[in-house]
DNA sequence: CTTACCATGTAAGGCGTTACATGATTCA
DNA sequence: TGAATCATGTAACGCCTTACATGGTAAG
């Protein structure tokens, strides 16, 4: 079955924004998208290979002066796809957090232990609340030079929201661990 | 390497609480976890077959006039493996949603199509809230009963701030769609 | 009497990561 | 001149899911 998690529609969608080389889609998915999306180089380049094959990208190499380089576009058929995959429901939203994981067995490890992964997650939320914050600000101050920066900062929103949520528990946590 | 995002933890964690069936692991996982943890019986299985030959999990077959039945339970050295897990600071907390993505890539959908994801979106959160609170009730109540409840209790306290969290997103965001 | 639940397991394959391998260019 | 960043790709392997296969038991 086509795409359901996977990186083809992440390329898709980040080249129905720009033209990108496959390494440029690394550091954008490593930025805009790391808190919500991961993917590796030896994810991207074999998809990559497969949408052009498949006619769903345009491969361009980049000549003169420069190393090897290749810049990819979106294709019409790679557009209608992307429609197609954005139209449909989403299949699964997953989080995943080994945090939990270890404070749903906390007892075993005990009071103190249990604290202290509390706090290197709450040290970590922070961090990430305040770059999201960052971005928060920059998209909203350009919000009218590109239609697509309101799609960006609804995301950004989301996670400001989540970490917020985040944080408030890492306070009752730890209260209601201490007040034994 | 040992134990990174892997079911033998889970397991491990499980059967110190109580005795277990692969079958009773599994209901665990889908109701206790399922908002920050998932598995199959494809991994399950397996996974308590290679716990039992590494002897951190002992298998007692049930007799009688039931059907062929395997209850688990933990081993000392299976006990001492949980511990080191738990000892060892998170290496990863994943959130992965799909609707994030088809939210940033919603410009070209529009916005009724992604307002639609986000209504999808915040009623499936609303049913998973409801039901955490109701486990919240519980828990509460019943917090004398079992020095573990607090640590289960704490969980649940995190996925209500959380889907709290998304709630309050979901009507900013569409808002912010609504008014343009 | 049939539906739902209890119960265990395997096989194939998907999807992705990590680590490796290689080399150019830019900047301090 | 050496570190950081740009840039592409492959191989091996890990981990899990889906689908299949099988059958007992409880409840309505």
């Amino acid at each position: 079955m086509a795409t359901e998690k996977k990186m083809d529609v992440v390329i898709l969608g980040l080249l129905n924004h720009s033209d990108l080389s496959g390494y440029d889609i690394k550091k954008q998915i490593d930025s805009a998208l790391s808190f919500f999306w991961s993917g590796s180089y030896g994810s991207i380049y074999p998809t990559l290979a497969k949408l052009e094959a498949d006619k769903l990208v345009k491969k361009k190499e980049v000549k003169g002066s420069e190393r090897n380089k290749a810049m990819y576009s979106i294709t019409k058929a790679g557009k209608k796809q992307l429609l197609a995959w954005l139209e449909v429901p989403v299949i699964k939203d997953e989080l995943r957090y080994e945090t939990l994981l270890k404070l749903f067995f906390g007892s075993e490890l005990g009071e103190d232990g249990t604290i202290e992964h509390i706090e290197a997650f709450e040290r970590n939320v922070s961090e990430n609340l305040k770059l999201l914050q960052a971005y928060e600000k920059i998209l909203t101050e350009a919000l009218d030079e590109d239609p697509e920066h309101k799609y960006f900062l609804i995301t950004v929103k989301f996670g400001i929201e989540t970490y917020k949520g985040h944080l408030k528990w890492c306070k009752e946590a730890k209260s209601m661990l201490k007040n034994m």
